[in-house]
DNA sequence: AATGAATGAGAGTTCATTCAT
DNA sequence: GATGAATGAACTCTCATTCAT
């Protein structure tokens, strides 16, 4: 399985970095209301008035740090991939048995967006403001992914069966439960949800003979 | 496992029904040209004036037959969902088996998305521009889905298992590899991507002994 | 002589022409309205709020006609460069002999400048903010100027020399002698003032021995 | 010929004179780079950001040496004014003969420009941004020229005519030739360009019987 | 039914200037 | 003396929507 070439993309000249504690300090307000307000209205709906409000500073204050609307957007999506990579890392790093780790990563990655949710949506929305920011975002998941499980089939530890589609088919199962719980506000006990994810993704449909 | 409650939408509807060969000639018009440019530029980019201008009308015209920008693109949600359940229950429609049904609707869904992939792009964007037609195209189909595995463990020709979140887990899976293909630009045959997954979908990860 | 060569602009996709009377009517009023204006505070301080309160309309109106502030700029500019070679050439249009058609190019360049003080401002702007229009402005004049002064001199009408450098030394006079009116408010009667230039030009300084 | 009255405008003067040498030195440097930069982007184009930036100080020390963005700039005109002044008084001080003194002059001027071509560009500029110091700057090059002239003119050395209008012309042909090697790029040798120039100055267009 | 001119609110962004450190 | 963070007014431009013809 091949990947049509993607350009990397030139980053834009970034907003200066701070160069004092103060600098420091209102830089990242500016983000975290980013974050909050982008989350809750949505990238479009969010203007950098309601977030700089949000923040408690002027709006010019908004462009000695970031170049514009869309580099802040960038910003926070590179973010959330870093924190969730950690997460999931945390909670099945030196796991020996692959579908062990299989079933706490899934754990670990629905725990975190159940509650992060804004994180959710502006990933998702990174689709559409940002596609490089959102494709290397996948990308860097689904490479992680497909090394484990490419190594566990090797070990002999799992089925044998091609790494790369297996890993955006288990990618798409672990999505399309967060957005269950997250977009469509399911209520259903994480631990339940994992369970039976874990018993699909294990064992598949098939019944034993 | 329950869903939390949504509440259903009053439509309005400025927008009138045409009543003569002309007016409904008009009308698909602009819903094609906004099909072609929402789902090239996005929703936010599509501006009417690019969508009357590739309908090669008036900008007032559009008025005549949708009463809002969010009008239009709620109605091409819609359609979409209708166009993508014809062309799976057609693939899959009085299969006895309901793991060979499993392949040929993922073989439909897959391909149908390849040749309609501003199709892919709406219904995504939708969820942040018209989050009520996202759900009711979503539950919809997961309802379906639900049905055909609940009706399937119950006869004995799967192995049992809450059908409800299978039901969303196998949705992701088609939704993971069909952005695979559109957003990622992936190139492997589509026959050979429904394999793959089709092999982990009916006998998972674990090694037999 | 020669020039150093200048790209030929590539203009801007330019406002759309309007298709009615109407129209018309308000794209001319806009036209008036910010050779008003601009004349009178200047390019940068002429906003295009107070370009569209002048002339009667709202500000998004501005835009139908011109895609920028620049681009009804450059069209004032062009309009002034053919309304003053036609006021010249009609004044010395047909004359047979070039030292009186230099009195009268001279009388009717500077009732012309006197009656349309906002134009010099304007073209001198021009040197700022769209130096190709500028530039393209007077090379035109030049040239005109070049070939009078070069037939002349071929027919033995005036002393020979390069037509070149005495086309720009006679426009350099006359932009010099319409600035000290306008700029610095000299009042002068302009018959007067053409009378010392001219003999100016046509005998130079040298006494006659 | 009367002038009319302009009022001679009372200078704030906020900007604090260096009182240290270190003080001087940055002071001198904001000047220079305002010079560079402005000549180069224009007056509004540059902004104090990329002065400082250019001088290598931080944007706070403007405000330090002058008091507003302004300010430097009429600073600039008039030391620019003060130089040429001086290199034409260097190139014709104490030449008997005012035909002479004439070419040597012009080409004192044509020297200057060619090797300062921002200066051109930031007197011009002047007009708009700051004109008292535009119209004091030509006045007092004209009042010189015109002493000059009407001393000749008196001692029988050149042709009698009005000095003022005469001044006038003759500083118009001098702009005219520097601004078609500045702004036209034209390239003929500059010595050239006097001598034609000077030709067309001392005998005019007529033909000798 | 169709046109296209007109509207005006609102968005992102820039920048001269001030001020605490 | 120098810094650089902070301000906020002002500007250009976009676009969904309305309406007279």
């Amino acid at each position: 399985m091949k990947m049509a070439e993607t350009g990397t993309p030139a980053k834009d000249q970034t907003g200066r970095e701070p160069k004092t504690a103060r600098g420091e300090a209102t830089r990242r307000a500016i983000l975290g209301a980013a974050e909050k307000v982008i989350g809750r209205q949505g990238f479009n709906e969010a203007s950098i008035g309601s977030i700089t409000r949000e923040a408690g500073v002027a709006q010019g204050t908004f462009y000695i740090y970031f170049s514009s609307k869309d580099e802040v957007f960038s910003e926070l999506v590179a973010e959330m991939g870093r924190m969730l990579r950690h997460v999931i890392s945390e909670a099945t790093g030196g796991m020996a048995d692959r579908l062990e780790a299989e079933r706490e990563g899934l754990r670990a990655f629905l725990t975190f967006v159940a509650s992060h949710p804004e994180l959710y949506r502006i990933v998702q929305e990174a689709q559409f403001v940002d596609p490089d920011a959102y494709r290397a975002y996948f990308r860097t998941f689904a490479e992680g992914y497909r090394q484990g499980l490419a190594e566990a089939a090797e070990a002999g530890a799992i089925r044998p069966g091609d790494a790369d589609v297996r890993a955006w088919a288990l990618m798409g199962i672990a999505r399309a439960l967060g957005e269950y719980s997250v977009v469509f506000g399911d209520t259903t006990p994480i631990d339940e949800v994992v369970d039976i994810a874990h018993d699909l993704i294990v064992d598949g449909l098939r019944k034993r003979s």
